[in-house]
DNA sequence: CGCAGGGTGTGACCTAGGTCACAGGGGCTT
DNA sequence: AAGCCCCTGTGACCTAGGTCACACCCTGCG
C-alpha cells in the first residue's frame, strides 16, 4: 500500500533527516548534501537488510518503520538487540570500524531506509569535523542502553523485564506521539525481546490481564493501569 | 637531557599512555601534552573510583592494575560488566556525554590510573581532530563486546558462559604475555562475571577438574586442557 | 590465643521458567 | 473448499540453577 500524500521521496527522506539525531543540528545544504549521496530503499515488512558476519561499509536512517537487530543462537534461538525507529540510525558500528556486522537486521514492517556509504560518511565527517561530537553522542547512547540491557537481562527475573520492556516500547514508538498505551507485537517477539519463552510471556500477560494492569486484543496490548505496571517494573 | 632513567612516575606513564590504544599513533609530544595535563593516582584495592550515578567529569586510563566495572541489582547481587587493565580505558562515556556514571568502578588489584578530565580531553580533541576516529573506533570495541555479552547471558548456559569468560580472562590478563593459562580470582568474582551464584561456578569447575580440564589450586584456576575447555565454550 | 572474615566444597531442597503437547482461531493461498 | 501458517491459551512436566545450611581451611588481628 503506497502512503497517501506521498511527494517525491527524496522530499519524504530530507524531511526525515532533519530530524534524524545524528544530523539534526546541521544547516539545511549540509543535511542535503548527505541526501544527495544517500541510497533511498524500502523494505518489505520480514525482509532481512543484514545479517550478521557480512561485511558492513554502510549505514542506515530510518525514514520509517521499524527495524529489528537480532542475534541468532546456536540452538535456534534468538533475541532481540534492539529495536529502531523513524529518526533512528543504525548500521554504524560495522561502518566506522570496518569489521564485520555483529547482529541480524530485519524489518519488522514495511520500511524505508536511507543507505549511506563508509566513503560518504567520512568524505562528511572530513569535509565537517564538527560532526563528531554528534556521532560520538550517539555511539555513548548506545552504550548506555546496552550496559543497561546486559544488567536487566542478568539481574532482574521475567515479569520485571516484560513489564519495563512495554513501558518503554509504549514510550517510544511511534505511539508515544498520539498518547495510546497500545504495543502491537506478537508474544513470541517479546519473548524475544525480553529473552524468554513465548509461552512464559502468554502466562506473565494473562495474570496481569486478570488484575487489571493490561488489556490483550489479539496480537495487541494496551496498558490500562500504567501506575501498577511502573511498581512491577521497578523492583519486581 | 635523553636519560634512560624511567622510575619517576611521570615517566612511567608517559611510556604506558604510549601504548594505550587511545593514544597509540600520535607522535611524542602530542602524547606529552596529554600527560601533562593528567593527574596520576593510585588506588588500593578494593578502592572505589566512582560509583554509579556520580556526575562523570573525568576518564580514566589504566597504567597498572585491574579494574571491576559493575552495576549492583537492589537486591544486593551485582554483575560485572568488563574489567580493564594496563593499556585501556575506561569511564569514557560519562566524560563524552556529560551525563552520569552508570556504572561503579573499583579496583580489584592495587593499580595506578591516568585521569584526564573533560576539559583537558576535548581541547585535545579541539587541537587534534585526527584523534576522533580512534576514540571511535574504541566506543565501537566497547558497543560490540557489549552486544556480544548480551547474547551470552541471555543464550547460552552456565558451563558456556563460564567457560569462555575463563579463556577470555586466561587470553587477555597481563597472563597472556607469560603464556601461563592460570586465572587468580575467587569463585564467588567468577559468579558475578557470569551471572551466576557462587556455589553453581564450584559445582561446575569441580566437574572440570574431575575430568581433567582445569586445576583449581586455592583461589586460583589454571586451564590444564585448553582444547577441550574450548569446547565446552563452543557448543556446550 | 581466639575469633572474625574471607575463601572452598557439598549436599538437600525449591522454584522460575523452559519444554512439550494440545486446542482453538483467524487469515493467507491454492 | 482445504490446507497452511501463525497467532493465543493452558495444562503437565522437567530441569538448570538459585538458596540454604553446613563443614572446613586460611590469614590477619585484637
Amino acid at each position: 500500500m503506497a502512503s497517501p500524500q506521498r511527494n517525491t521521496p527524496i522530499e519524504d527522506a530530507r524531511r526525515l533527516l532533519a530530524n534524524c539525531m545524528l544530523f539534526r543540528g546541521l544547516v539545511e545544504n549540509e543535511r542535503d548534501a548527505v541526501v544527495a549521496r544517500a541510497r533511498l530503499r524500502h523494505f518489505a515488512a520480514g525482509e532481512t537488510i543484514f545479517l550478521m558476519g557480512s561485511p558492513g561499509d554502510s549505514m542506515m536512517a530510518v525514514l520509517g518503520g521499524q527495524i529489528r537487530i537480532s542475534v541468532p543462537s546456536p540452538e535456534g534461538r534468538e533475541i532481540v538487540l534492539a529495536i529502531f525507529q523513524a529518526g533512528e540510525v543504525f548500521g554504524e558500528i560495522a561502518l566506522l570500524d570496518g569489521k564485520e556486522r555483529t547482529a541480524d537486521a530485519r524489518a519488522m514492517t514495511a520500511c524505508d531506509l536511507a543507505i549511506l556509504e563508509r566513503r560518504d560518511v567520512f568524505a562528511f565527517l572530513e569535509r565537517k569535523p564538527d560532526a563528531w561530537p554528534r556521532l560520538v553522542e550517539v555511539l555513548c547512547d548506545r552504550l548506555r542502553s546496552t550496559d543497561q540491557h546486559i544488567a536487566e537481562v542478568a539481574l532482574l527475573q521475567l515479569p520485571v523485564r516484560l513489564a519495563k520492556a512495554l513501558l518503554r516500547m509504549a514510550d517510544s514508538e511511534t505511539n508515544a506521539a498520539k498518547g495510546s498505551a497500545t504495543v502491537q507485537m506478537s508474544q513470541r517477539e517479546l519473548g524475544n525481546i525480553v529473552g524468554a519463552a513465548r509461552e512464559s510471556v502468554n502466562k506473565c500477560l494473562r495474570e496481569w490481564q486478570r488484575s487489571g494492569l493490561v488489556r490483550i486484543e489479539g496480537t495487541s496490548i494496551t496498558i490500562s493501569d500504567r501506575a501498577n505496571l511502573e511498581d512491577v517494573a521497578e523492583q519486581g
